[in-house]
RNA sequence: GGGUGGAUACCCAAGUGGCUAAAGGGGCCAGACUGUAAAUCUGGUGGCACUGCCUUCGCAGGUUCGAAUCCUGCUCCACCCA
């Protein structure tokens, strides 16, 4: 195990870049100081439900403070929380979670520590399912942890509450998930638990638990919600602003530029390790956004994708700012059968090498001028149309679709 | 258990017998423009053997020349009372 080498106060202050709050702070300093002294690292948690399998930056920010302590000689412990997304996280919804089933939820799990696994050194750390718990209690265990939190501290809850206004429903289940996700942490030992600014009465259950089982209680740290593409909104795949780190890193390039610049400075704060003053100066008014932007994408497509495939990524958005194909088209293949007299009707090419669904939206592309081919990039308009096909044949639909066909028998 | 309101396309939401493949908004796709896949503007947005045909308005039946719209049964949801 590595070695808590650095003093504490040096580590406050590098743990507190870009976070929203550390309640409270004091005892965070403390548990620092204790565990530089003892040479005892911190017992640092993250949770997880495996509600979905595709892991986003908005996750990366709690899951890259979680690789800072862990760079810093702290212990990283991931909970899945198999049996809590069988409950369904009500933080910060405004409508009841859809349940689970226990096989998609073993699945995403499953894929949820590979993805994980891009930003913590799983090696290192810690994981449990907290079914590993839960599944043996008792309904009487169950009463014994809900008598620790009352109605009235659920329902002012703002998220409850304004369901409550709103006139939809909150189920009493939603109302165990804060107390499930707080006895994690006494399962665990937590000394920190991280979390998203909406998780911050989650993460304060766990300390009324913890004190009653003579532990020292959990300090909280909440970080903020990354906003997403439309830089507006959270990010979310539901909403489909949203950019996974398992994504190809040409989209995941593209999409960090086109996101507002207002939110260019939590980007960087929270994507990135750069110095504040190196973030202060990219972010200037001299300095060009787009530019800017371009130094963000490559370097967060670097860390989950790697140098070269952010070299490459660069380098395509910026043949396609120009108009250029890029250096690599993928090959498709189109069987040879589908040809009569070498020509096909162009809707009909459209969905077979999988530009778009059906021929009726394809039919929409082309009339919409959005299809051409060739090397001039003829054109067509015409949804009837058909076109001579032979291997070679570069075919573009809007600006990101690019294929060169290859005929096979 | 009783009452009330509701279920319309990817989402929100109009429409209460023919003029409705179904208003409007969002999203999405395409075009123009641009520092960007931003903003703005324009067009499109059920399917197909496409100047026509087929399918869709919670599900299943029924009335009618004709139903998303009327009737019957069913399923699901919300709120109120108990």
């Amino acid at each position: 195990m590595r070695r808590v080498s650095r003093s504490a106060a040096e580590q406050l202050e590098i743990l507190r870049r870009g976070v929203e709050a550390i309640v409270p702070e004091d005892e965070f300093l403390k548990k620092l100081e204790r565990s530089v002294q003892t040479n005892t690292p911190l017992r640092v948690k993250y949770g997880i439900d495996p509600t979905g399998i595709k892991v986003h930056l908005g996750h990366t920010v709690p899951l890259r403070k979680l690789r800072q302590f862990q760079d810093l000689g702290h212990k990283a412990i991931i909970i899945i929380g198999d049996y809590t997304a069988l409950v369904g996280d009500p933080s910060g919804r405004d409508e009841t979670r859809a349940k689970l089933t226990r096989e998609q939820v073993e699945e995403n799990a499953k894929d949820y520590l590979k993805q994980v696994g891009r930003i913590i050194d799983l090696d290192r750390a810690e994981v449990y399912s907290n079914g590993s718990w839960f599944s043996k209690w008792s309904f009487l265990e169950v009463l014994d942890l809900a008598r620790n939190l009352t109605l009235s501290q659920i329902s002012t809850r703002e998220d409850f509450a304004k369901r409550i206004a709103a006139e939809k429903p909150v189920y009493l289940h939603e109302c165990l998930y804060p107390l499930m996700q707080g006895w994690d942490s006494v399962e665990i030992r937590a000394d920190v638990e991280l979390g998203g600014t909406e998780q911050l009465f989650s993460l304060m259950v766990a300390r009324d638990l913890q004190r009653g089982r003579d532990q020292s209680p959990q300090v909280a740290i909440t970080l903020p919600i990354l906003v997403g593409t439309d830089g507006v909104r959270r990010m979310g795949k539901s909403l489909g602003n949203d950019i996974g780190v398992a994504e190809p890193p040409a989209d995941q390039f593209g999409k960090i530029m086109s996101v507002p610049d207002e939110p260019m400075k939590q980007y960087f704060t929270l994507l990135t390790d750069f110095p504040q003053a190196e973030i202060d100066r990219l972010l200037a008014p001299e300095f060009n956004p787009r530019d800017a932007k371009e130094i963000l994408a490559r370097d967060v497509v670097r860390q989950y994708a790697g140098e070269a495939e952010a070299e490459a990524a660069a380098e395509l958005f910026r043949r396609r700012a120009h108009g250029e194909d890029p250096v690599l088209i993928p090959e498709v293949d189109l069987a040879r059968k589908e040809l009569s007299d070498g020509s096909i009707p162009a809707a009909r090419l459209i969905v077979a090498i999988g530009f778009e669904p059906t021929t009726s939206a394809a039919r929409r592309l082309i009339e919409g001028g959005g299809f051409n081919t060739g090397a001039d990039r003829t054109v067509l308009k015409d949804p009837k149309a058909t076109i001579a096909v032979e291997s070679g044949l570069i075919v573009r639909a809007g600006k990101r679709k690019i294929a060169r066909i290859r005929l096979v028998d």
